[in-house]
DNA sequence: CACGATGGTGCTCATATGAGCGGGGGGTGT
DNA sequence: ACACCCCCCGCTCATATGAGCACCATCGTG
């Protein structure tokens, strides 16, 4: 280390390296170049401008202005081993907005990757919603509804409409249906399966090639599905050790799903299913679900994201630990 | 075509972008192992890279914290062919602290380009005497005077000692005179220049490798030997198109010696000596000097700078022209 | 003074890289 | 529908580049 410039060495030197790195990385000559025009070695030449990068003395910065953080997202990619990412630096005020602007980045994203040979699968969720609120161009594609709907008291989601939507901005075909995501019991459960529509859904979940779902921690307020389950099932849940819920699967930290009776009163794709399908998005905002959406990502359901910045820090700083 | 992107694509395009330019320019991959990690032809990762540079999504910077302006340091010594180039970003509010802190600038470049086999001429100048003060430590070589001193009104320097004190510090032989720089007739020049020490200063002047001079511009309080002149002599040498002074030597605006009167009453080295010197190091504030400078740098008696960033950028404003 | 440590330099050779080319593929205008 | 055009992609081959090595000067030390 302490080789020679920045801190010794003398400003001659300094003023050498800050040349040639002007001219390699400015004015883009080769390096043999420099070392011609400088008569230098090409050695040196290469010395001085890895001396130049190391010492700081040349800053290389990524970044774009807009909404989103191409670094951020870059680095959340790489260190989840995502297939995509977008990551917006949207100040994570209100919930709501932060929904929104999601939906708008999501669509962006989904309306770049989809191409006329996928098919798209959807889970229900607000923020599949948004997105679909936003999309407005697409490759035709048929869409496939991968779970049943879960409305909230007083939604105001036009929620059912969402595969409708999205097939009609897309010009490809709709496979919807209209069923809860859980039913009191297993055997309502299958026969509701039996319906023709789901059945007729459920039929493609196999040949989806791209799905986008939420991320749901095992919270209140934290998971549709969550809030809509009964006291005791929360707890038991819990103490399984759920941490995170993908389009009705249970998952645990370390990214296993969790079996349970509920999973059998569940009307929507399998984790296996869910597993199989290349490239799932999931639509995630709250620093609230960094554990969930890590176990998420671990469990392989998951593969994209589509988040803003505080959550994708939150989400680097706990996958470094 | 308008979306996010650096001119097209999406999100992903732009993260994919983001990621590779990451990998490359942060993390020093080179492009064939990130065409085999993304899964993409080497070809693509370089219009990737290309793009990124291009569109401004990677953004390369050069400088570094301190006092020394690198980069327009880089940048001047390139516009103008200099040999070294130091360049302070101090700010020029008083011409004494310019001068200070120049002095220091140049004792630093000074220490480091003086190899024990160089032969040191110095001029008298402030700012070399400012360089002298300055001055720590330099290999031991031979310290040649080149010119008389000239001593203003009320100076505080202790200007005749600048060849004695550099030469203490460098620990090597010192060849040093007391004479003005100019005398009233050409007889008393020859007659001082027949002086054993201004001799044997003299003698060495044609194995001097490296010297220090100041820069003067034809103007009141400019140049100390403008300031020495007469009223009558001043507004012919001005006629004459003298435009800058470097060691008692007249130059024009083109760089070319202006021949005068002058000249034959100076006690110092001349124009060919001068240009005979491999390296000249003008420490030169003031942005008042511009063309001066210009013209001290276009005779070819000065080949290397150390000032100050409003100068430095004076002049490349002004070569540019 | 001899010694090894040290750091800086340029070499060789395998590899990475750039310039320019031709070959689709999809959109467009008639 | 057809021809056309433009853009994007990957190839070839000459060149630039990097890793490692051997050499040399310098310097501190026994």
């Amino acid at each position: 280390m302490a080789t020679t410039n920045t801190g010794a060495g003398g400003p001659a030197q300094l003023v050498l390296t800050a040349s040639v790195a002007r001219r390699y990385y400015l004015d883009g000559r080769s390096k043999v170049e420099i070392a011609e025009e400088f008569a230098l070695s090409r050695f040196k030449v290469a010395r001085l401008l890895e001396d130049a990068r190391s010492s700081g003395l040349v800053r290389i910065e990524i970044g774009h202005p807009g909404t989103v953080d191409v670094e951020l997202s870059a680095r959340l990619m790489e260190k989840l081993g995502l297939t995509h990412c977008v990551v917006t630096d949207t100040p994570d005020d209100h919930p709501a907005s932060l929904r929104e602007h999601l939906g708008v980045a999501a669509a962006e994203l989904l309306s770049e990757v989809i191409t006329p040979d996928d098919v798209l699968g959807l889970a229900w969720a607000r923020s599949v919603s948004a997105m679909a609120t936003a999309l407005q161009h697409m490759a035709p594609v048929p869409v496939v509804q991968l779970t049943g709907a879960l409305a909230r008291p007083g939604a105001d989601d036009s929620s059912i409409e969402l595969v409708r939507d999205v097939a009609r901005t897309s010009g490809g075909p709709a496979y919807f249906f209209y069923a809860p995501m859980a039913v009191p019991d297993a055997a309502t459960a299958r026969a509701l399966r039996q319906q023709p529509e789901v059945a007729r859904a459920f039929s493609l979940i196999g040949s989806v090639t791209k799905a986008v779902a939420g991320v749901g921690a095992w919270a209140p307020e934290q998971s549709t599905l969550f809030d809509s389950t009964s006291e005791a099932e929360r707890a038991e849940l819990a103490s399984r050790g759920v941490c995170a819920e993908v389009s009705g699967v249970l998952i645990d930290i370390e990214g296993n799903t969790v079996p349970a009776g509920l999973t059998e009163r569940m009307i929507g794709i399998t984790a296996a299913q869910m597993r199989a399908v290349p490239e799932v998005i999931g639509i995630v905002y709250g620093t609230g679900k960094t554990l969930a959406v890590l176990a998420a990502v671990r469990s392989g359901m998951v593969n994209s994201l589509v988040t803003h910045s505080t959550l994708a820090e939150a989400l680097i700083a706990e996958a470094e630990r």
